[in-house]
DNA sequence: TATTGTTATACTCTATAACTATA
DNA sequence: TATAGTTATAGAGTATAACAATA
């Protein structure tokens, strides 16, 4: 079976790693009940305190509707609260909890356990390189991907 | 609005500009009525005439229940045809048509158009590092992926 | 007993439209 | 009129169990 053709693009090939990062990530922050979506929201709200869920929906390319029960998991879980903008009575600013700062710190211990699996011995100059090519390819794009 | 803790990671920028290779990949295919696994589908069928659907499942990394209706869509536009292997009555192998090769080429001229696109400009060095890298990333699960 | 293709099903992810309450 | 959050819904994608035909 060849796959020679495919091997030609590059995009093949970043779909297979990606394919493998997915899971071995999702390995990784299962023992935690979080998934690669709710990992990253908390990480946002933790370094952005107060943020709307309009500005997290676009920073992590998500439709505001389906954000909605992202958000609800993490409050349901006491992770992050919801607290409603005096100056703006529509919006809800996101703040993590005392819990969600805790989850947040066993996380990027457990991330950066599954970055070190899957560099698998990956060169800092290769990494780089590598980091710089991904940016390149998001800047082809306009800005906005979705259109899966 | 700062991602700078997620940015320290390798697969987050690898997610990013997936989404955008994906994007707009199936923005190349779609005037062809395909979509990324139809299109993979076709293009190691036409490559590897006489493939078995349990082998075709294994190589797109995919259940060979949820190939069915892959290989239902290309046949019933007259792409590919299912071949009952006389050896092996339980098999079919899975033979382009006429239409199927020529379809095959016209999307092999919209993908490398897709791929001059997100490529951006990169250097054919800086291509092939990446090539190696995700080549790494794939070597460090132990082969089939899944578990998304 | 095991395997190939299949059906049925369920669960996740994602996209869209329409609603409410505010601005 | 427009925006933030929400609800409902539909379409993909994907995983599992069970079946018929065949090995």
């Amino acid at each position: 079976m060849s796959d020679d053709t495919l091997r030609e693009f590059i995009g093949y090939h970043i779909k297979r790693a990606f394919n493998v990062v997915q899971a071995d990530l999702n390995q990784a922050l299962k023992p935690l009940g979080l998934r690669m979506v709710t990992y990253s929201a908390l990480v946002l709200i933790v370094d952005n305190p107060g943020l709307r869920q309009s500005q997290l929906a676009e920073a992590l390319d998500v439709e505001r509707a389906n954000l909605v029960v992202i958000i609800d998991e993490l409050e349901g879980r006491d992770l992050i609260t919801r607290d409603r903008v005096p100056t703006d009575r529509r919006a809800y600013a996101l703040n993590p909890t005392l819990a969600g700062r805790r989850l947040y710190d066993r996380a990027l211990e457990a991330v950066r356990g599954h970055e070190r699996r899957i560099l698998n011995g990956m060169t800092e100059e290769t990494k780089l390189a590598v980091i710089g090519a991904m940016s390149l390819i998001r800047q082809s794009s306009g800005g906005g991907s979705k259109g899966g």
